[in-house]
DNA sequence: AATTAGATAGTTATCAATTACTATCTTTTA
DNA sequence: TAAAAGATAGTAATTGATAACTATCTAATT
């Protein structure tokens, strides 16, 4: 054990995000849904009401949770595209960026799905949408360079290439809470990629399926 | 007004089909998490209690839903792949029958999902994961049918394959879900198996897009 | 000393489930 | 075949548990 020193009082900020990371991790293994407040105070070693000192109600903390998602993500995917000349490359980074944030935070995809999930738009759910329709810009723009530089077919369905890859990702995110098991994503993650890849790529640049990054 | 007489008591199996449509036609636009036995019972023009008259508990209810739901869905693609001689075909009109049928009830994916994403192993997470795995059987013969036939490539990775058939479904339902438009993934539908099929077939192939089930 | 963070002990609302009673069918039998 | 008896389905009100949220008191920090 590493005499790790908890102070009692936390200044203000610094607890809004231990609260946060706190719902993350509970979501790890139980229905966004289903999270009390006294879940997650019980998970901080704090007192229920203690949670209402630093957020107005339940709703203010989602969508915190919500803005903590969506900025670490979309700062992961768009560092592995950073700098990668070929855009077919770029998404194929990007995928594996994406995969890799979602075993490492497997709470985060699950308040996403559950918050997309409800009928009505509470303030969380319109920044889960705005991420992604951030997200699937970013595609575009990788789309059409691909098509404008040879990569991908000249014919190819933009709007459907953008729903697949997204799909994609949300499909092995499903199966993978499914079986419980984060790691077995990681490692299909490169298989699957690579029929999505031939599914958008012209032929000639079938063979190159593992160009690196660096 | 066709004269529609609403019998006051029904026999129980009756009352019984009709509490889990009520189920069904709720989760259309509800999050399943979140739908009461009040909700269920105003519904059907039914009092609260009287659910329990039929039901041991609201588990049980949620059990017979995902029965309904493995039963409706698995019929559907049976019959659409039924004497479809190419295995390819096969699949597209699989994939084109399931999106039907989630089209026609959106609440059906909506239960599955929300039961998939609960931690521990209630009964209707069992039914909802068997469901699954008899999919996944379906589609691994068919993939192994299509390598057989020289339809698919030889040297693809079947389970990959699988993955991404189901992962697509479940992404083209999730982003109807969230624009809540679900005219919009029928026609997604096709084109988006386009691409899939071109991921997964061998070149000569590659033209045959709409080869019909007659 | 004053401000900020946390603990304790509530309140109110809602939900699943139960209970005591009533209405409506179905079967028996005189 | 008509009335009585039993079974089945539904109502309305209530209960116990649990949720979000709040008011008041106490301890820590500067």
């Amino acid at each position: 054990m590493t005499t790790h020193t908890r102070p009692k009082n936390l200044p203000a900020e610094e607890r809004r995000n231990v609260t946060v990371e706190a719902v993350i991790e509970l979501a790890a293994t139980t229905n966004p849904g289903d999270i009390t407040t006294a879940a997650i105070a019980k998970h901080m070693h704090l007192t229920q009401g203690a949670l209402f000192r630093h957020f107005p109600n339940k709703e203010a903390i989602w969508q915190a949770v919500m803005k903590w998602v969506a900025k670490r993500l979309m700062a992961r995917i768009d560092k592995a595209a950073e700098g990668v000349e070929s855009p077919l490359a770029a998404m194929r980074s990007m995928f594996l960026a994406h995969v890799t944030f979602v075993s490492e935070h497997p709470g985060a995809p699950r308040m996403l799905f559950g918050e997309l999930q409800g009928a009505k738009p509470t303030p969380a759910k319109r920044l889960a949408r705005a991420m992604m329709k951030q997200y699937a810009e970013r595609l575009n723009h990788l789309i059409e360079a691909g098509k404008a530089c040879g990569e991908l077919a000249e014919d190819l369905d933009s709007q459907a290439a953008a729903t697949l890859f997204i799909g994609t990702i949300q499909g092995l995110v499903m199966q993978s809470l499914m079986s419980g098991d984060m790691e077995r994503m990681r490692a299909d993650a490169p298989r699957v990629f690579a029929i999505y890849q031939r599914g958008i790529a012209t032929k000639q640049d079938m063979a190159e399926t593992g160009r690196t990054t660096s």
